[in-house]
DNA sequence: CTCGAAATGAGAGCGGCGCTCTCGCAGTGC
DNA sequence: GCACTGCGAGAGCGCCGCTCTCATTTCGAG
């Protein structure tokens, strides 16, 4: 990370970028089943074998994509979160959904990385779980705000059995995450965790085709679906 | 499919089960991606090279473990919702939403063979679509019925740009399923659909492992969603 | 019943995969 | 200057999907 003192220790860190490079570019092209590390190695000149000087296995490699995938794709969501006026939560909410969506179609090799069928046999180890977190840290922290200027959820429905107990984990994770001010009704949180996995369906079924047929224009689709969830959240949308 | 006239049509069949009885093994322990058809052949007592007899490649066998695969979901959730009383909309949309997650979650190889990522280079074949549209034909007759008996959709919030077009073409698949008895309201249409894509979303979070941390019952969080949908719909839940 | 055609299964082989091991070379620190 | 370590290349292991050849079996038309 810091600035390497020999030319050996220059070389590891440049080649190692280059493989990196190399690795997302045929993520990006064939997908994460289709990321073979011979590929990658031919792709930098190099013979397989050499590459695991750099890399222990194919699966540490998917690990450091799957940690950089989930870093830019939090970071899209974040930037066009905070691009829009802090207190147009409305906005901030319509863009960060935007931009996961915007995101995610424009690379479904790393989408199938993150969120698709887990390669098998691979485990993701516990570094991975932090970066994962941060696009619903951004949904959070918006509702968390909207939740501060006054908006509520739409109450649960009767016949609920009760979600206080099963969402404990989320609550203490907007906590421990500053994600928000002044506190946040369990509703609240139970409806963000409701449209994270709504937003996250509504993507996969476009990039998976699941829509075809059903749907016409897709990104019209997608919109709907974030301004019907602003709704549930009591997040006002500025018309 | 019908009674074989020769031992060697007979043979024929039976091996065609006995390869797709075997490769549904494989999959279930191994998900899609492992799927080999080697191993496929050697659990069937065959050399490789006499599956091809059979199959003419591991995507075709694929492919009608897809299409069967498609077929037991459909059937499962179908059963589980004729089960209940016609009248009780409310039971049948519970009762299938529960289905579908109990078969999922039962089969994470089969459903990452449904809904997970596509396979590198494998395009479903024509023929898997109809068999791929039952789960939603069944959610659709549901609200369909429950539409004829007066339930009404919760309307759509301010700010929407207008779904009719972008749904025409989920309009016509229910008009020509006979789903809906007496006409479907455009916005019940837009939120079954919804509806089916976040049930998607909160199924594959909870099966790859994105809720963990979060929901501690998941069953109980489904539940849940499954309720809030119902609501939503304008469907009635017998407390 | 006979005999050519078709179906079938085994085996070898091709190129590609992840991964390991060995070997020679070059940069490094003492 | 020298021992040590990092590195790239190459060979090789067992796996994969898939193709081709060849011997055997089964079938159906004459």
């Amino acid at each position: 990370m810091s600035t390497p003192r020999t030319a050996r220790a220059l070389a590891r860190e440049t080649l190692t970028q280059e493989i990196l490079d190399a690795a997302r570019a045929r993520l990006r092209s064939d997908g994460p089943a289709g990321l073979s590390l011979r590929a990658v190695a031919r792709d930098v000149g190099m013979v397989s074998s050499a590459v695991y000087r750099y890399f222990p296995s194919r699966d540490a490699l998917l690990t450091r994509l799957l940690i950089d995938s989930y870093g830019e794709l939090g970071e899209a969501v974040e930037r066009a979160e905070t691009e829009v006026a802090r207190e147009d939560t409305g906005g901030r909410w319509l863009a960060a959904c935007r931009a996961l969506r915007t995101w995610c179609m424009d690379r479904p090799g790393d989408f199938a990385l993150l969120y698709g069928t887990p390669i098998p046999g691979y485990a993701a180890p516990q570094d991975t779980v932090e970066p994962a977190t941060r696009v619903i840290q951004v949904l959070a922290r918006i509702v968390g705000d909207a939740y501060a200027d006054g908006a509520r959820a739409v109450p649960a429905p009767r016949g609920g059995a009760g979600t206080d107990a099963t969402v404990a984990g989320a609550r203490d994770f907007v906590v421990e995450h500053g994600l928000a001010r002044s506190g946040l009704a369990t509703e609240s949180v139970v409806r963000t965790l409701m449209a994270w996995s709504q937003l996250f369906g509504t993507v996969s079924f476009e990039l998976f085709g699941h829509l075809a047929g059903s749907v016409t224009d897709p990104a019209r689709w997608y919109d709907e679906v974030a301004i019907r969830l602003a709704a549930d959240l009591g997040i006002q949308l500025r018309v």
